[in-house]
DNA sequence: CGTAGACCTGAATA
DNA sequence: TTATTCAGGTCTA
């Protein structure tokens, strides 16, 4: 048994791997560069406020659908400002446009290996292998894509520590750790990755800085 | 192939 | 109170 995993799963239990649309799952990664998850939520619940048509009300509130690629491809400055996205407002919108122009197959995609979804997503301006390996696990089906975002990679750091040969996350050394983690979880490492992220956001967050503190 | 900086913005930290 | 850092990356020089 692996004593990473299992502590993990003692602090989230229950937690699963979502089946999410695949367009809507790209959209929704583009914003999160660099950005904090209150205001990646807080964003994407602007564009579909702004952008996308009602799909309901209840108790006097209205609902809204994510936005289309066609209303997000036409954003304009203001929409980049008052969303708070600011340079990724450009980049969700270009990624839109990409998208209506060369449309996807993501029935292929998802019949595809994991290796070759990726590479295809990741074809994209401003699609890196962290956001296609997002949409490979969450939309796609493939669990053993494994996203390696700022955690896991400070994970990854004291976990292969030996292994890791540059100081920051280069393609290289992203597949290299995509490869290891692969290894050593085998067919659930998407999962595997979704509990490490999540026992570090909530145990470790900010014990960071000043010390290694104690944990995989 | 690896390393820095740039890119919006505001809450959190110093 | 003002300044710097940082947040679920990616691109360019």
């Amino acid at each position: 048994t692996d004593t990473h995993l299992a502590r993990t799963l003692e602090v989230a239990r229950g937690l699963r791997v979502l089946a999410q649309e695949p367009t809507e799952t790209l959209c929704s990664y583009i914003c999160s560069a660099a950005n904090s998850v209150d205001r990646i939520s807080a964003a994407v619940g602007y564009l579909a406020q702004e952008l996308g048509e009602p799909i309901g009300a209840l108790d006097g509130a209205t609902y809204f659908a994510f936005p289309s690629l066609e209303r997000l491809a036409t954003m304009r400055k203001e929409h980049f400002e008052e969303s708070g996205l600011g340079f990724r407002g450009e980049h969700l919108r270009d990624v839109a446009r990409q998208l209506i122009e060369r449309p996807p197959d993501w029935e292929r995609l998802r019949s595809a290996t994991h290796d070759e979804a990726r590479e295809a997503l990741a074809g994209m301006r401003w699609v890196g292998l962290k956001i296609a390996d997002c949409v490979c696990l969450f939309a796609l089906g493939h669990d053993d894509a494994v996203p390696i975002d700022t955690h896991v990679w400070a994970l990854a750091k004291r976990i292969f520590r030996s292994e890791i040969r540059t100081r920051s996350l280069t393609p290289a050394t992203y597949r290299l750790i995509d490869r290891l983690f692969s290894e050593r979880y085998g067919r659930w490492a998407g999962w595997a990755q979704e509990y490490l992220y999540h026992w570090r956001r909530q145990t470790m967050a900010s014990a960071e800085r000043g010390g290694q503190p104690s944990g995989p």
